[in-house]
DNA sequence: CGACATATTGAATTGCATCAATATCTGTGG
DNA sequence: CCACAGATATTGATGCAATTCAATATGTCG
């Protein structure tokens, strides 16, 4: 049993994510679920590497998934090859559990880098209540952050400007990621310009544009895949400047 | 105790909402749990008149609210009076379960008619808890529900132009509002064009000029806000036409 | 009726996409 | 180790969809 930093002692995570800290795989909340099946080791880790799928759009709801390393992005596909990346997920994330009621997935899920993966199978979910009485009450934490995330890119994608809307990104990132590192304020994007563009709802070439531009003005030094932020006022300026008034 | 079509008798509702219909009130799952009081009518239900918030963004979480008719918009501001619609909401849907996790509201929600709400205390929702050990799994239902849906609205804020946009959020409404009247495909708009362009992330004026041109090539009637789809395969075309391709 | 919100329509502007060309990186096999 | 191919990234030139600004019309309600 690896021993791991508890709860109160990583103020990097935000509040909301972390009320359960399981000491078998240092994940949050939902690792919890897989530390009680009484072996003390989390049940079906698999590996996914670059391009891999967790699952698609539309496929039958089997398994929630729960990040242990890594990253992944969803996605959700109309007509026409549009696609729209609606999230990108890191350690400590949950995945999969929206498809709950309709009982298929609503969005794919694809792994941006070798990630480590726990598996629970849905039909035992009621099972594992038995003896987890609050799962569902921890279903619903999760499930209440992810809506409250997703509204706030509603408001990104509804309401600012390209320059706004890839400082917001940064930032987000920078919390999401660069806490964990060694240097805070520098980071790895694990997905490409296309795929941040098709995240933020711009082009690729305007992605490579505003990170040149915010390169060039010193608010951030970019080297291929590695971002440092040097002045994070700026850019926290950048994303709540101007009202459109 | 005033008698009600059974779910499965009720084709109009999404499928995915239904599975249990609570007589008492005639709505859907939530409302199963304002019956469960053992009195057989809903406590707490109140009337909202247009304007009226039921809830401010960064409020205290302290009910979660159940729309029994009319109508309220959901909204997430920020700063420089921007404003993004992220939703509009009918009788039998939950409103205010997304403050769960992070104890606040993380939306504003406000009449756009006169409604009529039911309140649930969640001081009580352990206690209800008891006499319906589903609940919980209830709300994971409902969130799911609401995940699903924010990603179709963040799929369309990405991916689709103006047109697409409009001609998507009438075929939406006219699902969820217009079932339920007696001519399937004539409606009335609760919200007026500039909060049409705010869930939509497109200038009133924008919203204007569409609205004009589907009228003028025939496919919806539109006088006043009273609205009738003419042709729905055309309205359809439109939502998934040409990719950007 | 008069005041104010809501809606419509036109004209000018612009932010971003698109198209296009080149550069750089990554992995693979000789 | 280098050369090559394909993916990824950068940068420039051009076009257009949608915003912004502006003026007028129409609706709503005291």
């Amino acid at each position: 049993m690896t021993a791991r930093p508890l709860a109160e002692e990583n103020p990097a995570l935000p509040k909301a994510c972390i009320p359960i800290l399981c000491a078998e795989c240092g994940m949050d909340r939902f690792c919890a679920l897989l530390g009680l099946d009484g072996t003390g080791t989390a049940k079906r880790a698999e590996i996914y590497r670059r391009g891999q799928v967790l699952f698609r759009q539309g496929d039958t709801f089997d398994y929630i998934y729960a990040l242990r390393s890594g990253s992944v992005k969803t996605s959700v596909s109309g007509k026409g090859r549009r696609v729209q990346i609606t999230g990108f997920h890191f350690a400590g994330e949950p995945l999969g559990l929206s498809a709950y009621a309709k009982k298929q997935y609503g969005c794919a899920a694809e792994a941006l880098e070798t990630s480590s993966v726990c598996k629970v199978d849905v039909n035992r979910v009621e099972e594992i209540a038995r003896t987890v009485p609050s799962m569902y009450a921890e279903m619903v934490t999760m499930l209440s952050v992810r809506v409250q995330q997703d509204e706030q890119l509603i408001f990104l994608l509804g309401t600012r400007r390209a320059e706004e809307r890839l400082a917001d990104f940064l930032i987000g990132l920078s919390r999401r990621v660069a806490s964990r590192a060694y240097f805070p304020t520098q980071f790895r994007l694990s997905m490409s310009r296309r795929e941040i563009g098709s995240h933020l709802g711009m082009a690729e070439e305007t992605i490579c544009r505003i990170l040149a531009r915010l390169h060039d003005s010193g608010c951030i030094t970019l080297t291929r895949r590695t971002v440092r932020i040097n002045d994070m006022e700026r850019l926290s300026a950048i994303v709540s400047s101007a009202p459109v008034d």
